[in-house]
DNA sequence: AAGGATTCCGCCCTCTGCTGGAGCCCG
DNA sequence: ACGGGCTCCAGCAGAGGGCGGAATCCTT
């Protein structure tokens, strides 16, 4: 592209064709067609030290096309752009401070000596041939090149051009801004000229740019340079490279280069783009000092230097903040006002500015989606997505967590990452006043804990309901999926690939009293009461008091032995009626006991399951010839010691021994009772 | 230069899925 | 009493939708 060709100096020769030149603030030069054709590299190897003009002149008549430069009077001149290179043996241009070659057939130039030893060349051809160079000398050459530009005016004259007027065209050292200055004790220029003499120096800004698309034009536009405080100029000729700054420090460990004071964002940025080694795609002429903005037009380029600016003249009567711009105090003012002018045609949403607007029925409305995903069907309405959705197929995680090994894709991911560093639980719920880290978890917290109509997900291959989706999931991964390997039944010789069906199949074998006793006709589901049983037949008693050495079938009932009679510390647990006071050993019996009471009723009814247990221990009572036991056989036997579960779901226990949480192993409890009174 | 149009960035949100600990149930 | 299996639950991250607002582009 034509409007690269200037940035890579050091392998090319450039021609411009057009040169619009609008002084003193401004020189466009627009190309015509096919104006960067010629290119060639001259090497320090080419160059011949000794004859530097000659060389250029070389250059300047190659040149197949010229520069149409236009004054402001619409004066037209053919001049070329090009770049050579220059050996550090050119000797002779160096430490010379400004060079006039006079009488080198017409030509005048100058070169500059810096501080540093680096060198601006600018060549100024008054003859019937005008020639003006720039170099630019940049820290990332090699000191043994020099590169210089040269703009040649190949037809036409520049009516200010005279043999009293010199107009200098350079850079000064190491800046990459242009210095347009008047000879020494020369007069004020013509009126006409395209050049405007003055007495002080001016300093001007190169920006290059491609033409309209297809035109292959480039246009070259020579600004005025507002180049901060006069004072801090580096005085042409004098020019010194100060220490860098922290800033500087920045750019010099990316590659950058050193500044002297003063020196202009714009003139850095022109000088950033010239820089050799920057990709071709990536060269815009302004690069801001201050971040990554480039623009290839310094109208563009100045505009966005204000935004670095503090100055904010618009302010808001409502809040005093203050803005820029007067576009963005009245869009601040309408977030005051809410004055939203631009109103959805197919909704009640409305808008502070249209582009709101087009993107909102966009994405709710006509659903165009612009931004389409070249690897999968994704689109999306807006860049910034199909750039944020393109990391998920190239992983890319550009944002990585200070404080561990995880990276994000985006920023607020990384946001909500640091919470599991920090602590933060900035969710509430308004309920129960849990927090949680994400808004989702405490919306699924309030969904199941705190509402109704909680949704819940049936299983489609059982009547198994879960209530989170992730769980049903889990479900079906674990119970109704196929295994290769085949599960046998417990019970039986039946195999099964499906968990689900086999555990079905299990519990067909739940209610069979499979243990059988082989010296009476009992039977039990359980193997443990079997044992428990077979101890009746056999006599084994193989639990022993340590301290009365009296023996027990069971390890429970020697427990409750050893409390009742040897723990000095234990105390049996009552529980109370709260309306009637009526004290109970279990939990649970109380509360069945208090949900029907009423106190100044008198005492409840004992529920059916109450009365059915009672008139069993009575009876085994009976049969054991212990009728003159308790009529209470239940409170007294229980009321040992019962521990105690806050919980909705209450053990159900004997003589403090949990036996079971849900209903009463008969079995068991009748063993219990007689085990116990017989103590 | 002004102002509208467009682009870009950032933020917040939802939905989703995976994970592991806790508690319950059951054998 | 114990262990295994299951569900509940919170934590956490991936992906994407939607919008506010600032910056930049472009037209007049």
């Amino acid at each position: 592209m034509a409007g690269t060709e200037l940035s890579v100096p050091s392998e090319q020769f450039t021609k411009i064709k057009a040169w619009e030149l609008m002084p003193p603030k401004a020189l466009e030069v627009v190309q015509e067609e096919g104006a960067c054709r010629g290119r060639e590299h001259l090497g320090p190897g080419n160059v011949e030290a000794q004859d530097t003009y000659g060389l250029l002149e070389a250059k300047m008549l190659e040149g197949e096309r010229g520069l149409v430069l236009t004054t402001e009077e619409s004066e037209k001149h053919i001049v070329t752009l090009q770049t050579v290179h220059f050996s550090s043996e050119d000797v002779q241009l160096q430490d010379v401070g400004w060079l006039t070659p006079q009488g080198r057939e017409g030509v005048q130039g100058a070169v500059r000596q810096a501080s540093g030893g680096e060198q601006s060349l600018l060549w100024l051809d008054e003859g019937s041939q005008q020639c003006v160079a720039i170099s630019i000398q940049e820290e990332a050459y090699t000191l043994q090149e020099l590169e210089v530009m040269q703009l040649h005016v190949l037809e036409g004259s520049v009516a200010v051009a005279s043999e009293d007027t010199k107009f200098v065209v350079s850079l000064a050292e190491s800046t990459g801004w242009v210095k347009l200055e008047k000879g020494q004790g020369e007069d004020q220029p013509s009126a006409e000229g395209g050049f405007r003499a003055q007495t002080q120096e001016q300093f001007f800004l190169v920006e290059a740019k491609p033409g309209d698309e297809g035109s292959d034009e480039i246009v070259l536009t020579i600004s005025n340079l507002n180049v901060g405080e006069q004072e801090d100029r580096p005085a042409s000729g004098q020019g010194h490279v100060e220490k860098a700054n922290s800033t500087d420090n920045q750019k010099k460990a990316k590659g950058g280069r050193r500044w002297p004071v003063g020196v202009a964002p714009e003139v850095r940025a022109f000088v950033e783009w010239t820089a050799p080694g920057k990709p071709q795609e990536a060269k815009r002429p302004f690069c801001c000092d201050s971040c990554v903005f480039t623009s290839s037009r310094i109208s563009s380029f100045n505009r966005h230097m204000k935004t670095h600016s503090t100055e904010k003249p618009h302010v808001c009567h409502l809040c005093l903040k203050a803005f820029r711009t007067v576009t963005l105090l009245r869009n601040h003012i309408n977030t005051h006002t809410g004055t939203r002018p631009y109103k959805c045609g197919d909704c009640v949403m409305a808008f502070v500015t249209s582009g709101e607007l087009v993107r909102h029925r966009r994405y709710k409305h006509t659903h165009e989606k612009p931004f389409k995903c070249s690897i999968c069907k994704y689109a999306s309405v807006e860049a910034s997505k199909l750039k944020r959705h393109t990391r998920s197929h190239t992983g890319e995680r550009p944002f990585q967590c200070s404080l561990c090994s995880y990276a994000s894709k985006d920023t607020y991911k990384l946001k909500r990452h640091m919470r599991t560093h920090s602590g933060e639980k900035p969710y509430e719920c308004h309920v129960c006043h849990t927090r949680f880290t994400q808004s989702g978890t405490m919306k699924i917290h309030v969904l199941q804990k705190h509402s109704k109509n909680v949704p819940k997900y049936q299983c489609p291959h059982c009547a198994t309901i879960i209530a989170r989706k992730s769980d049903l999931r889990v479900h079906l991964l674990n119970l109704h999926t196929y295994k290769a390997t085949e599960m046998k039944c417990r019970y039986c010789t039946a195999v099964f690939h499906e968990r689900y069906a086999l555990v079905q199949h299990q519990k067909t074998h739940k209610n069979e009293k499979r243990f059988k006793c082989e010296y009476c006709s009992y039977a039990c589901k359980q193997e443990r009461h079997m044992t428990v049983h077979i101890r009746t037949h056999t006599g084994e008693k193989p639990f022993t008091c340590v301290s009365c050495n009296k023996c027990f079938r069971q390890k429970q009932l020697l427990n409750v032995h050893f409390r009742k009679y040897h723990d000095a510390d234990f105390i049996p647990t009552v529980y109370q009626c709260p309306k009637c006071s009526k004290s109970f050993s279990r939990w649970n019996n109380m509360q069945r006991h208090s949900a029907k009471c009423d106190a100044g009723q008198g005492k409840p009814a004992a529920s059916g399951k109450v009365r059915r247990v009672k008139r069993r221990k009575l009876a085994v009572l009976k049969e054991a010839g212990k009728e003159d036991a308790p009529k209470d056989a239940t409170k007294e036997v229980s009321a040992v010691s019962v521990k105690q579960y806050p919980g909705e779901t209450v053990p159900v226990c004997y003589g403090g021994v949990a036996v079971g949480n849900k209903d009463l192993d008969e079995d068991l409890s009748c063993e219990m009772i007689l085990q116990m009174m017989d103590k």
